[in-house]
DNA sequence: TTTATACCATAAAATATATTTATTGTAAAT
DNA sequence: ATTTACAATAAATATATTTTATGGTATAAA
């Protein structure tokens, strides 16, 4: 194992702050600062300028961060060829996922993951597209899923599951006997939509703008900031609307929701897996992502 | 720094020996014993067998020790470059030296090397040519001085300094005010020499029987294993001897012995520096070598 | 065989090291 | 002028490592 102080340093010349290096190795400030002098007495040096409100790394920083990172890359290197070796696969597995995926996808899978490799933490972060991306981009995710494509032409991009927003109606209304509706009889009911910016939201508007249909005939009665709100308002009756099927598969499983396909609207999309193939990936990282194999995941969620 | 488990392991490995490992570096066994355990744990696979009175690498523990050395090495490097960037020479350096130079001529060196360089931490150990070359060859050892010229073809031989075996007398001698006596002379008197086997022995026979001379025509009144008695002895009046120039430099300034030539007999010698160029010298050690050069050495010892 | 020797393992106590809690100090931002 | 955002320091505490003391096992010697 690489020494401890070795790890503080990497971590605080990473943060350019010994405040924010103890958050992220959960430590405290001062026990930051302690190691930081640890190494800078070892080495007679000062490896930071302390100046106003960062640090900022000396020559001598520079040069032992260098190496640092280069005995952590062995270190992560040496971790994976021992697991191989051994087939004892465990450490951390950092995932960021969007919200439907987050909550309603990989809670399944990574139990699933978990029986066979039980000795693998799975951290899912739950944050926005273009966050995911920044941290998979600077290694601080091991892998990142997404619904829609990638801007990040630098970022690896693999589809993972096809979703499709569906319009969901209560079991006791109306529309429920009916396998599909036309778009113009959309405006018929109270109609709930999410926040703007969100991912679905924006799927559905260029929907309903590729069948040139002007959202201003909706009836919206109100507008909510995630899935889960959503379904509780569709289940009190106060309206109709628009969400991910994987979403309301439990519902409908349940007979309390029914989904309804409305006709010349698109709403298919894609999941995707964003990976760095600058990243050197953990044996536990390897291994989730052969997990993610379609046909693994359609066994592991239509049962 | 490498973290402990790392260097305790890297130690074993070498030894193939828990306990000699923990003498090597100033352990206890249990200490080691503990160190390893905590690896297995952390790799969950053990990385030594224990079998009978050896203990011998797993496959994992091949692998470890592959990573434990090259980060060693990385570790190495970055020492050296450190002390570069910040001109703080430290650290520990093994010298492996023959009995004359490492009594007579390396403490005045290390001594003024130590004015230099304070923070570096000079061990001369004294031992015979072969072991100095084995410690040399195992990287043991920083350096190796020794008389004469090196067997092993795979170090590095360089010249260090001259020497002379010079016929020793008591101040108050016949001989004492001659500058040279003649071969035959030297059966005159009662001569005390070294225990067969030794390199000042060996260099005298020799030069003997360079010179056609039979050593039994001496009159050997004693034979001595090391130069110290042997200096005592010729103070005490017992006989005289052959000995190298560095060894009586001392008594010859004090005036109390008094070196004369023997026509004929050729008994120069070369002292030699043996490195090992597969070796990654530290910065203390290049520095040391830097310092044995011959103009600054002769500085420090004709003063 | 028995006894001695050369190993490593383990447990408990002692020691050393790292961390936290609480506090101070110092610029910059409000 | 006050607050804020940092890092340094000191003392108390927690954790990790090492030693001391002892036990176990296999080989070598008697």
């Amino acid at each position: 194992m690489l020494s401890d102080s070795m790890r503080v340093f990497i971590t605080v010349a990473d943060k350019k702050n010994f405040s924010k290096a103890a958050k992220a190795l959960s430590l405290t400030q001062p026990a930051v600062s302690f190691q930081i002098q640890t190494l800078e007495q070892y080495y007679q040096t000062m490896l930071f300028d302390r100046v106003n409100r960062h640090v900022k790394l000396t020559s001598a920083g520079e040069l032992l961060l260098k190496y640092a990172v280069h005995m952590n890359n062995l270190q992560a290197e040496l971790e994976r060829n021992m697991q191989q070796l051994t087939g004892h696969v465990k450490g951390e597995l950092l995932i960021g996922a969007s919200t439907t995926i987050g909550e309603y996808v990989l809670p399944y899978v990574v139990g699933s993951f978990k029986k066979e490799y039980p000795d693998v933490n799975v951290t899912i972060q739950i944050m926005n597209t273009e966050l995911i991306e920044g941290m998979v981009s600077s290694k601080n995710f091991d892998i990142g899923i997404v619904e829609g494509p990638v801007k990040n032409d630098k970022l690896h991009m693999q589809e993972f599951l096809d979703d499709e927003l569906m319009l969901t109606v209560p079991a006791d209304h109306p529309w429920a006997e009916k396998r599909h509706i036309k778009i113009e009889e959309l405006a018929d009911y109270p109609f709930i939509i999410r926040e703007p910016g969100s991912g679905s939201r924006l799927d559905f508007e260029q929907a309903l703008i590729d069948a040139e249909y002007d959202i201003e005939n909706l009836n919206i009665v109100m507008e909510l900031g995630n899935t889960t709100s959503i379904k509780s308002a569709i289940l009190s009756g106060l309206g109709v609307s628009v969400i991910s099927k994987w979403a309301i598969k439990d519902l409908v499983r349940q007979g309390k929701v029914v989904p309804i396909a409305i006709e010349g609207l698109r709403m298919k999309r894609k999941f995707n897996i964003i990976l760095n193939d600058e990243k050197f990936q953990s044996e536990a990282a390897s291994k989730f992502i052969d997990f993610l194999d379609i046909d693994n995941i359609n066994s592991i969620l239509h049962k």
